[in-house]
DNA sequence: AGCACA
């Protein structure tokens, strides 16, 4: 039996994903990542027991959901190779586009597993930790954006990026660029948010990836302005 | 391995 058995959906389902990735980190990173085949409605990462290492990632085209289902398969993402398949069920948010959406099934499930957890609770008649963190912190701040400079310099083999969010990691960079052939390193500057360095063999190798990213978003805020650096 | 929508 062949295991990719799963009708095309436009979400897409994520897993093989490296579990020490923090969850908004790893939501952008798949924002930034899959952004390049189509637009996203939305990045679904849970860090349960059950859910972590696994991702959903809402196209609002299934042609875009299946060209991020070829292009992505087994790529390196945090030292993991993604493993890519359409998502077995409609996605939330897209239910609520279409009127499908029902919540009823959902409340159904929650007070079950509420009931259930009560009943142990109440048969253990024990005190236990309560590990609760919901820190959902989902600042997509605006941009310090200022002067984005952008004046004709020559060619050069490292690249210089303006405009970037605020919890941009190198790392994400790093999985938006390695992409292109020639590809070095990525340098960032603590004491510089909002910048970075990115370093190819040759100019011809950073100018393609300039052309590829140019604008590319890693938050829907945030389109990055690409030049060469300054020699 | 694991298919959800805090």
């Amino acid at each position: 039996m062949l295991s990719g058995d799963i009708p095309p959906n436009q979400t897409i389902y994520v897993n093989n994903l490296n579990e020490k990735v923090k969850k908004e980190e790893l939501k952008r990173s798949l924002y930034a990542l899959c952004s390049q085949y189509g637009r996203i409605l939305d990045v679904v990462a849970l860090k349960t027991q059950k859910l972590r290492g696994q991702a959903w990632v809402v196209f609002s085209e299934i042609t875009a959901a299946t060209n991020a289902f070829r292009g992505l398969q087994d790529f390196d993402f945090y030292g993991k190779k993604m493993r890519v398949q359409y998502a077995k069920t409609k996605s939330d948010c897209i239910a609520k586009e279409d009127g499908t959406y029902a919540p009823k099934e959902k409340r159904k499930k929650q007070e079950e597993k509420a009931a259930e957890k009560k009943r142990r609770a109440e048969e253990a008649q024990q005190s236990g930790p309560n590990a609760s963190s919901q820190n959902n912190g989902t600042g997509y701040q605006a941009s310090r954006l200022g002067k984005v400079s952008q004046e004709h310099l020559p060619p050069n083999n490292i690249l210089f990026i303006q405009n970037l969010p605020d919890q941009t990691t190198s790392m994400m960079l790093q999985i938006l660029f390695q992409q292109y052939p020639g590809f070095r390193e990525v340098r960032m500057i603590e004491a510089k948010p909002g910048i970075a360095f990115v370093e190819f063999e040759d100019d011809s190798q950073s100018h393609i990836a300039m052309q590829a990213l140019q604008g590319f978003k890693i938050t829907p805020e945030n389109p990055m302005a690409i030049s060469y650096a300054k020699k």
